[in-house]
DNA sequence: CTGTTAGCGCATTCAC
DNA sequence: GTGAATGCGCTAACAG
């Protein structure tokens, strides 16, 4: 049905080896047979056989991109910078050229698992998981696992925005194995596996630091003078929840333990990363301490909907109620007042997991290397008002 | 290296036909043998060789999805709404579950081929194209060129969010042809090629009715009262920017064609769609008119910069200028004041490209849908001030 | 520099 | 229901 090599090389007058080695180019062959071939591929408008060509040479040019939320500029962010990495996608003909694609898994875990089934079955030539994991002991242990086994298939793994897979989620090197549902309960702070490299096979991380920077951020917030300060989170089985959650605990316990004893009262778990997981939890906030004077939101995209809340039921902000976000999208410059939040350098981040998934940087000694995030005051927050009603 | 269905098919002390056949399941295996594979399988840890499983079928399971940017919201929500329609991807072993992956052509025309190629290479089930395409007579025949012939290949072809493919760029059927570059300047109204059906090899179009919403949303304008009503356009080549602005000028020519006289001076051409563009735009307008009391953005995003710029000039929003949007963007509802702008049903066209994509709903007739877009009145337009200085 | 020869791993005919 | 053969289209040694 379709044209094929050899149709181009009886075009050409010239063997199929021939036509293969001037189409891949890494191979010295004669000008006025290389014009030759190019004019037949030309005429013939032939197009290389995907399949064909990654059976026989036993490698692909695909590049897998898992994010948890496509619609979310978070991820859409990273994900342009890990393909803004993978170069000018070459002309028609030209090789070497990796296709970085990009995988919605919609924070499912069992999707996040398939995905990664489709891409080793593509042999994909690298994998880059953006965003929190999930945190659960199963799926932790199974994703470590068919990650591990990928990046022994060759497969080149960078977690960005994630923190490195659990060391105890090991697997015995053999083959064969019947379910190896060994309960290694250690929890201890675990003894690093592989000496100084990364852990196990060439698995490289870019952690976000989500806890200094929430740290960083409620700090700002006490010293500000406020002292009701809730908190909507995101998903609670998200390692960026837990550890955003774990930085505002932290700042509390330093500068303010007396705040510690009812900080349940003032935490509100959001169901997800959107606009209404705020306005729902900043409404819910408001019932439990109607004299909240700050709220933190899980991320830019929920303190947005908190504003909306706030405003909704009269509260101005920052006079009435300060807010600050996390993330620092482009958007949160824009909303009105000026969002507090805390930047994370996104573009940055992808486009050197771009990088190490290509094998164009060396990793980070370790293997794990953790981005600074950055304060960022601006306009949402300011003092407590005084005595209200 | 790796495991293959020899392996399996000796550990499980059948042939290789057999674990194949079990495999993909479309074929009666008797209940005995097919337990005593997969479990083979999954001793083994087999995993599917994609590109070979490829290449004797001659079929893929990938499905592209190209996108202009993919840290814009506009298609993420596409995108993410193509991919729900590709189902939970199948369990490790299942079959004929689809892998829809998005490309992020940057709003390139070359990187735009180049992904085609790259699709085109791996025989892809289908293509998805997104968002607004490039007004360039050369890159429209050289699109048009290929898609066609992705058609004719067997991949399914859906453009979502653009105007079906001009008719003029068609292409003989046969083969071989020296660049036709057939000087067709018709001009008139394209005789439909394809008697009814999808012109040419049933590429199916969802349209948006970008200049339906943009002359209903200037209308609301107008009939506020405003009559000095700028326009902060996206980058001038592209299809969305021309229909936008067709249908803005369209409500001017019916209702106030006095306008039309100066529309140029009114008219500032932003070089992207994003913020800094509205941004700027939004003050260059208010030198050439200081007087201003309107400004239409070529998207959300745009409105936003819009908005930032206005504010910094120290004009109220919407009491001394009204600003709108288009698309409606989630965080648009979420704006102080809340936008008004035009809503799109990005989620439910993007399903139903996704679905069309898979065959499993039936093109409209004529092969083009246009989907309806609805004005969306909110906080940030007010009719104009009084005389202002 | 170019042609010849073998497979890559799997999905299918066909026989049995 | 199952096994044995054949070929998908291409790349990678080898020769020459």
């Amino acid at each position: 049905m379709a044209v094929t090599l050899a149709d181009v090389a009886t075009r050409a007058g010239v063997s199929a080896a021939t036509v293969s080695r001037v189409l891949s180019g890494n191979y010295p062959v004669a000008g006025a047979t290389r014009t030759r071939v190019m004019r037949a591929v030309e005429e013939l408008q032939y197009v290389v056989n995907g399949p064909a060509s990654a059976l026989a040479a036993s490698t692909s040019d695909l590049v897998g991109v898992l994010v948890n939320d496509i619609a979310d500029p978070f991820f859409g962010i990273i994900a342009s910078a890990v393909q803004s990495e993978m170069g000018t996608v070459g002309q028609s003909g030209a090789g070497g050229q990796k296709l970085a694609v990009v995988c919605n898994t919609g924070g499912s875990t069992e999707s996040e698992l398939s995905y990664l089934t489709h891409l080793q079955r593509q042999r994909a030539a690298a994998v880059v998981l953006t965003g929190s994991g999930v945190e659960d002991e199963k799926h932790g242990a199974a994703l470590a696992t068919r990650l591990r086994r990928l990046a022994s298939g060759g497969t080149r793994i960078v977690l960005c925005g994630r923190p490195p897979l659990a060391p105890e989620h090991q697997e015995p090197e053999g083959a064969a194995r019947e379910k190896a549902r060994a309960p290694k309960e250690d929890g201890q702070g675990g003894e690093s596996v592989g000496s100084g490299a990364d852990s196990g096979h060439g698995i490289v991380t870019i952690a976000f630091d989500n806890r200094g920077g929430s740290r960083r951020l409620t700090e700002h917030l006490l010293s500000l003078g406020h002292r009701s300060i809730g908190y909507v989170t995101g998903p609670s089985d998200r390692t960026t929840t837990r550890d955003r959650l774990e930085g505002h605990r932290l700042a509390l316990r330093a500068a303010a333990p007396e705040l510690l004893a009812d900080a349940d009262q003032f935490t509100v778990h959001g169901g997800a990363y959107d606009r209404s997981s705020g306005y729902d939890g900043a409404l819910e906030l408001l019932r439990r301490v109607p004299r909240l004077t700050a709220v933190l939101a899980a991320n830019d995209t929920v303190a947005l909907g908190v504003c909306a809340a706030l405003r909704d039921q009269g509260l101005r902000i920052p006079e009435d109620v300060s807010v600050a976000g996390f993330d620092d999208l482009p958007f949160s410059a824009d909303a009105s007042p000026t969002l507090t939040t805390v930047r994370i350098p996104l573009h940055d981040a992808g486009a050197r997991a771009g990088r190490l998934a290509l094998g164009r940087e060396t990793p980070p000694p370790g293997g794990v290397a953790t981005v600074r995030t950055e304060l960022l005051a601006r306009g949402s927050t300011a003092p407590p008002p005084g005595p209200r009603g």
